[in-house]
Formats: structure tokens, C-alpha cells, sequence
DNA sequence: CAATACTGCGATCGATGTTCGCAGTTTCTA
DNA sequence: TAGAAACTGCGAACATCGATCGCAGTATTG
């Protein structure tokens, strides 16, 4: 694929004249969303992938324009998991919080969703989807402006990326720099300064903690309820 | 700097024995921030950092465990460019509304911070006083887990860096990839589905935005009083 | 049957984070 | 006071990354 065109999407699959291409768009994004679910985004270089594939670096530059494109690609199929079927029930609130527990679903289902720097606008046919979906709940708000509308989705999106984020954390064993700085912080707190913070720590061991899913849906609904109407 | 110890704040400044370093972790943390708020983060490279120093990068593991470390170090410097000293109002919204745009108004000085990846837990002494001073904003409400608590301060930081980063990229002219992405979009709706998409991208262009200052101050208290008390 | 436009890909470039090892310097210990 | 020990500065080098170039081979066009 030369240069000019703008976003993958733009680019045709193929060309019009040359031998059919060995493999898809589809195909490489695939490999690649498997193996960022396996080992983490850091794991998805352009080396690693085309090996997945049985391939040199270089072929996979017919495909994508490059390790930005891939991502791009990536992105889109997760959101194109986004269940997006099921019928409005008319109340924004109700139904912006489904939309979100899909979305931190699908987070949950793909960790390296929350390293993918959030550039805005990078929407691919899926995410534009997406979108809409979330302006057609928001229709019967009638009150709201458009940015307003914008900007409820935007926060709906933020949160369950930061609800999708602790779930993770605590469900994973921490890093050993996650576990440096867990000790560092109690020895810090053990100075005597930051009173409040160390009641915090000293109780942060116990309990499984409240259920994340009925905890999400109650703060989900009492944001929105704030934002919409 | 050997290895084993775990946060930057616990490795000694200095040791006991050899020579005084030339530099100091400090000069080296301004120098790398005074880069990415000219270049952006991705040119707070150690090389880059070092000839900055008039220096070669080797040099710079003396001070410091590697790259990650000196963007702790970084992140800490902004956070204790925060002003905490303000008197508490007593009232959680307002307090913790105050908090939030200093925070946002930091975040608009570094516009870099809005690439950290944003690990949690890498607390540097002056995060700790921070998340500190939220908790103390708290206090009153006694109703509130600390669990609850600590989700609060995080959303209001969400919330904070979200604004942040519309603020600046509405401010800034948009990358060519951005504007790639823009002009698809505009494209793909005019295709036709996304109605509702299609009236808002109509209406991108003209006016100048609802302030934002104003228009933060009142998402953020609605969403604080959402989730408070 | 050319001419054309494409595909696959080995070789390679420049930049990155990081490590090694050595020479020089300061402090501690005996 | 002498020597060992611990440290600092840093040139050289390694592994890995994204990306480009150019050539050989292949399908389509006219």
C-alpha cells in the first residue's frame, strides 16, 4: 500500500490489477487482537504478527499503512463485539448503562483495549456504529445539545474504561512495580502523615469487595442520571 | 543505580562513598518535562534527555532506574505543581470541584500527561499528598465507604483528564490523521445511515463552544453530587 | 503480446531502551 | 596513611522496534 490515502478504511482491500493477496485484512487483524489478548498490546509488533502469519515484516505493509493502521484495525473489530441488537427500552439513563456494561464487557474481554492511547476519532465502520447507537438512546433527551449529548457518551465511555481497569488490576496479580509501589506506599503512610490514606491501606486487604457488577450499574446510573435531562 | 530496590523514591539520591553526582534527579526530571511540554512526550527519549544534559544516556542510569522511572518522576513534578493549600469550603462537590480543575488546569500546562499510560499506583510522594488532600475533602461524608471514596477521586480525575483532552485538541489544529479520520467520517455518514450522527457533524463548525470553564464546572458538580453523600 | 499495476519479501536503515565494563574519584577502615 | 571498597561518568555495544527500498514474480489491461 503506498502512502497518500488518509485512514485505513479509505484504502481498497486490494488492488485492481496484481495477483490476488495471500491473506485479508480480517485475517491479520485476527492474529493480531489474539495475540494482544495473549500477551498484551506490547506483544503486537509488526515482527510478531507477520511470524504469526509465517511472513516477513515487510509483506504486512501491503495490508496497513502501519503499526497505527493495525491498531486502528484491532480497535474496531472489539468494538464490532459490541452487541448492539437488542431494542431501546426509550429511557436514556436504562439505556446508556447496558450500552456501558457492553462496553466494559468487551474491555474486560480484551485488557489491552485500556494501553491503546485514546486518541479521539479514530472510529472505523464499527465504532461509528457505535456511535449512533448511543445518539439513539440519548434521543428522547430532548433537552440536550448535541455537545452535551457528545460529551454524556464520552464520560459513559470514560467510566467503564476506569471501572474495566480496576476490575482487571485486582483480578491480576499485581506487577512487581505495581508491588513496589503498594510497599512503598504503606511505608509512606507508616510516617504518620496522611492520616486518612493510611485507614484506607490498613483496610484495603479484607473483603472480596462489593460485587463490580451491581457497584458499576448503581455509580453508572447515578452519573448518568446527573448528566442526562 | 543497581536494580533491585523498587521505586524511584526509595533508591537513595546519592550514595555514601564515590564522587558527588554532577547532576541532580531533580535538574534531569525538569529538563525532561521542560521537553515534553515543548515536544511532547515521545521526545523524552534518554538520548534526547541526556544531550539535553550535554551528557551521553548511560549516564542517565545513575540517577535513574530506566524510562519509566523518570516519567514517574515527571508525573510527581506535576502533581505537585497542584495547589493544596486553598482552606477546605467543608462541602465535598465544592471541594472536590475546586481540586478538579486545578487538576485539569495542570494537565493543560503538560499536555503529555494526557499520554502517560495511566497505570495506577505509581504513586509519587506528592500524588500521595494529593489523593490525600481528596480524601480530606471527603471527610464529611460519612455515609461513604472507602472504597466509594477512592472511586470518587478517581472519576473526578477521569472526568478532569477527559475535559482536558477536548479542550486541547479542540484547541489545537488537528493532526493529519485527525483530519484524515474527520473527513472519512463526514464521508461515511453521508452515506446516509447515522442520521443522527449526520446532524451532529453538520453542526461541528460553527459556534464557539459553550465555554469551557463553565460548562466543566457544571458536569463535574452534577456528577459529583451524583455520587456523594 | 507487451505494458501496467500489483504482490511478496529479503535486506537494510535509523531510532529506541538498556547493559557492560573500564577509568577516575571519593570515602571508609585498619 | 595506605589500601580496599563503593561509587560516578560514560563510550561502546546489543537487541528490538517501525519503516523503506528495490527486485522478482504474477495477474490484469489494452
Amino acid at each position: 500500500m503506498p502512502d497518500e490515502p488518509g485512514t485505513v478504511w479509505d484504502r481498497p482491500e486490494r488492488g485492481a490489477r496484481g495477483p490476488a493477496p495471500v491473506r485479508t485484512r480480517a485475517q491479520i487483524t485476527a492474529v493480531a487482537v489474539a495475540l494482544a489478548d495473549a500477551e498484551g498490546l506490547a506483544a503486537v509488533s509488526m515482527r510478531r504478527v507477520a511470524a504469526e502469519l509465517g511472513t516477513g515484516p515487510a509483506s504486512l505493509y501491503r495490508y496497513v499503512g502501519g503499526r497505527d493502521d493495525l491498531v486502528d484495525l484491532m480497535i474496531d473489530a472489539v468494538a464490532g463485539e459490541i452487541d448492539l441488537s437488542g431494542p431501546l427500552a426509550g429511557d436514556p439513563v436504562e439505556d446508556l448503562a447496558v450500552l456501558a456494561m457492553h462496553t466494559k464487557d468487551a474491555q474486560l474481554r480484551h485488557p489491552w483495549m485500556l494501553d491503546v492511547p485514546p486518541e479521539p476519532e479514530r472510529l472505523g465502520p464499527c465504532a461509528i456504529d457505535y456511535l449512533e447507537h448511543g445518539l439513539r438512546a440519548l434521543e428522547p433527551a430532548e433537552s440536550m445539545t448535541g455537545q452535551a449529548k457528545m460529551e454524556t457518551i464520552a464520560v459513559m465511555n470514560g467510566l467503564a474504561s476506569l471501572f474495566a481497569r480496576t476490575e482487571l488490576q485486582e483480578r491480576s496479580s499485581p506487577t512487581e512495580r505495581q508491588a513496589a509501589y503498594a510497599a512503598h506506599l504503606t511505608q509512606v503512610v507508616a510516617e504518620g502523615r496522611h492520616p486518612l490514606l493510611a485507614g484506607l491501606v490498613a483496610r484495603q486487604v479484607p473483603g472480596p469487595h462489593e460485587d463490580h457488577q451491581a457497584l458499576f450499574e448503581r455509580l453508572i446510573r447515578r452519573v448518568l442520571a446527573g448528566l442526562i435531562g
